[in-house]
DNA sequence: GGACTTTTTTTGAATGACTCAAATGAAAGT
DNA sequence: ACTTTCATTTGAGTCATTCAAAAAAAGTCC
């Protein structure tokens, strides 16, 4: 049933049904903002001849027919979520960059507009929460500064 | 004045002052959202032998004493900016990148609080306004697709 | 003002995330 | 099934940024 969910969405956005891209799909059911690495690991687990590049590859299709978005942190590495169309935003850690979402403060999109647009043609508001997650937290404050990094 | 008043910042913030350095404030300046290239064409106008390395690690310096912030939006390399502490927030253009000031629509920092904050500790709400500037907005109607990229 | 220590700058190489391109392989329309 | 179109693989390339070792300049103390 997720399997032919996947391939609904899919075929509901033009796009072929593959094998690649449903894995891509499913991993991100389970990693809700993972980078393309970390779905790479999840993909290979059941395809594990699935490359990187293609990976690459799905995400920059599903992204551009909507079905992910991309959220790019400072300078951490790229992660897609599928939760799509319902202008939520972030919450990000400083240090390991593990991310939460939260639902928007304001509204619907673009949820805040500036007093001065400067002529721009608005597209959308995009809010990145920065702090400090627990487990980062409970880190400080025992060991000195190993930096894993979540998901 | 400019001259000593670069100094007197680097003094302040208990930095030694060089003259990549001064250069490096006076560039921000001129480039009020410049990147670590732009700021490095501007300086070598002045100062021809000051390498792209020194750039980034002068960037790097005045960042972490608070002088400057490096401001990253999306997948364009990164921005920095000489006003600081201020709480304001950027409008950036999805296609050439470049950035205008926009003040804050809600007041102070962190300005917005999530709702629910999943226990992180909370530093800043990041707002990133993404819309397309007048000048690619006049390339679009005209022009098919050349894509320069502004400050 | 000259020695001394510490911090900067230079030079050159390395990294990491991501993209490009050509060749092979698989989907879907007829 | 046949054919066309689109995906995937492989391997190389790009770009912004960082690392590291050696040389040069700042600030400090007498």
């Amino acid at each position: 049933m997720n399997l032919s969910d996947a391939t609904d969405l899919l075929r509901g956005a033009g796009l072929r049904v593959t094998e690649p891209r449903r894995a891509v799909i499913e991993a991100l059911r389970g990693l809700p903002h993972a980078s393309a690495d970390a779905i790479h690991a999840k993909v290979a687990q059941t395809l594990p001849d699935v490359s990187l590049q293609t990976v690459y590859n799905v995400l920059r299709d599903l992204t551009g027919s909507g079905l992910t978005r991309s959220i790019e942190p400072g300078d951490h590495p790229a992660r897609y979520e599928l939760r799509v169309g319902d202008n939520h935003h972030h919450l990000v850690c400083t240090r390991c960059g593990a991310i939460t979402d939260v639902d928007c403060v304001i509204g619907h999109a673009p949820c805040l507009t500036p007093d001065d647009d400067h002529g721009f043609v608005l597209s959308e508001a995009e809010v990145t929460f920065w702090g400090l997650c627990t487990d980062c937290q409970a880190d400080l404050v025992t060991a000195s500064d190993p930096v894993p990094v979540t998901t």
